[in-house]
RNA sequence: GGCGCGGUCGCCAAGUGGUAAGGCAAAGGUCUGCAAAACCUUUAUCGGCGGUUCGAUCCCGCCCCGCGCCUCCA
């Protein structure tokens, strides 16, 4: 097996990945804010989570990943209130939509799913830490993390604090702190805003501590990886390292994966630019969960990917080719045996298709040993070459694929259906479709071509495409 | 200004010191009752300028351009 390398954005280099424990990794994605349906551009990274996990699981590691969500900030703060409901029930909402939207994606649930206002007490307790180890300061009631006491500060964003001064830029904050990169670890309650009332006062969490503190506690003192877009490397990350390394005096994490953004225009995809799309958005407008999954694994994940409806449109045809295949492969009838010249091309693509992965989740290269080979395998079948005894090798390279793409599996309209986005029952049912084919078959044979069309052109329009076989079957497909 | 990512066929996107994967799109063809699917063929010298080298798209230097972070952000 070929040895698997990441891109590590602490030590800049890309590196062999070896674990702290044998055959397990210790995994911690950033999760969404839950404030709002999250866009396309936070899926791009979600996705690539997502991709992780599952080639770190088919080579056999045994994965152990934390997602947090972040229910409680200044944003969701203020939405809440204006709403005059609870964090909880404003909050609520949003991760459902949240984690519908995962599954729409055909992405794997975490093992640990870490909600931040559920773990008060395991940040206070590292406050609390960090505080005897003189790593803090209060200020008007709140708490800050004092980076002068922390040397290796920077050493992720490579950021040399060593020049900073308040004041070059505005202090958009509105605390006092002594250093304008000081953090707050717990924010002193304001007038009428939800507050904990905890050991180390009345307040809320700051942004970085909610990582540090679920982080640890479900993965120990030291990642694995740890894995978020490149815009959270400043300052989220940075001040992650800060002060879990302040309180633990270990390493935090040994490698960090950052990807890169979704552009639209070339431009960020973001709120503030207004340019988002949500998966909702997408779907209404006839695009399918797989086409956008596909599209955001297709191009690696350290590369920005320009949005645009053309490249969406590009991915389903894509999918639709690998269906296509697959269907084929498992339809068609071949002649008895095997050819030894296809079980070698079947382990070719197997090789490349994880020497792809194991370079830094080369997706893009991946894929092109899955296109290899099906074409090679249709021209086998186009010239009488493939034997029914090959299809099963070839379907398993297409399983081992589709365990990390996700995208192989008909199940577009289920998932729209799920979402609220589609007739609750499809079309047609399997059987009612399978009897219109028997029909039209019958049609065919005794050279109806007319009755025939006509029942092809029904079915059409119901979102049905039939395709005739050369051996004078049919198979079908839902649009 | 600092830090980072990138500039390869119409679009997306791999890659290697010895003349460039794959996908989408387009055109022509084969097959087919028709259609679809599939297959075949056609379409690039790798941002610019220097340097190293027998030879660079890939190594080094400089320059130009795009994007991002440096403030909330996947």
């Amino acid at each position: 097996m070929t040895e698997i390398l990441f891109h590590n954005t602490l030590t800049g280099r890309t590196e062999p990945f070896v674990p702290l424990v044998q055959g397990e990794v210790h995994a911690y994605t950033c999760g969404p804010t839950v404030y709002d349906f999250a866009h396309v551009g936070n899926f791009r990274t979600f996705v690539f989570q997502d991709i992780l996990r599952r080639y770190l699981k088919s080579r056999g590691f045994r994965v152990i990943q934390v997602m947090n969500l972040t229910d409680v900030d200044d944003r969701i703060i203020q939405k809440a209130a204006a709403a005059g409901v609870s964090i909880r029930d404003y909050t609520e909402k949003y991760i459902q939509a949240y984690l519908d939207d995962r599954r729409a994606l055909s992405l794997e649930p975490p093992e640990h799913i870490a909600r931040a206002t559920e773990h008060i007490d395991d940040m206070v307790r590292l406050v609390q830490r960090l505080t005897e180890k003189g790593f803090t300061y209060t200020s008007d009631g709140s708490i800050y993390f004092r980076i002068s006491k922390f040397p290796a500060y920077g050493k992720l964003s490579k950021i040399d604090v060593t020049g900073m001064q308040a004041g070059a830029r505005v202090d958009v904050d509105r605390y006092d702190k002594d250093n304008v990169r000081d953090f707050a670890l717990w924010k002193a309650p304001k007038p009428g805003e939800h507050f904990w009332e905890t050991a180390i006062g009345p307040g809320r969490p700051g942004w970085h501590i909610e990582c540090s503190a679920m982080a640890m506690k479900y993965l120990g003192d030291t990642l694995d990886i740890h894995s978020g877009g490149v815009d959270l490397m400043f300052p989220h990350h940075e001040n992650e390292i800060a002060q879990s390394e302040a309180a633990t005096g270990k390493p935090f994490v040994r490698y960090w994966l950052h990807s890169e953004h979704l552009l639209v225009d070339h431009e960020k995809m973001s709120k503030s630019v207004g340019n988002i799309a949500t998966l909702r958005e997408l779907f209404a407008h006839g695009h399918k969960p797989s086409s956008v999954r596909f599209l955001l694994a297709s191009v690696p994940y350290r590369r920005q990917l320009n949005f645009t409806p053309e490249s969406l449109q590009g991915a389903a045809s894509s999918v639709d080719r690998l269906r296509n295949f697959v269907s084929r492969l498992r339809s068609e009838k071949f002649p008895a045996g095997a050819s030894p010249a296809m079980e070698s091309r079947t382990v070719k693509a197997q090789e490349d298709f994880d020497r792809g992965l194991a370079d830094d989740l080369n997706t893009a290269q991946a894929l092109a040993a899955i296109f290899d080979l099906v074409r090679d395998v249709n021209t086998a079948m186009d010239h009488g070459e493939f034997r029914q005894g090959d299809a099963a090798p070839v379907l398993a390279v297409l399983e081992m694929f589709d365990a990390i793409f996700a995208v192989l599996h008909d199940d577009d309209g289920e998932k729209l259906r799920a979402l609220g986005l589609a007739p609750v029952s499809p079309p047609l049912s399997d059987d009612e479709i399978e009897a219109l084919v028997a029909e039209r078959q019958a049609a065919r044979k005794r050279r109806d071509f007319a009755a025939s069309d006509r029942i092809r052109e029904q079915l059409a329009e119901r979102g049905v495409i039939l395709e005739d076989t050369r051996d004078g079957g049919v198979r079908w497909k839902r649009k």
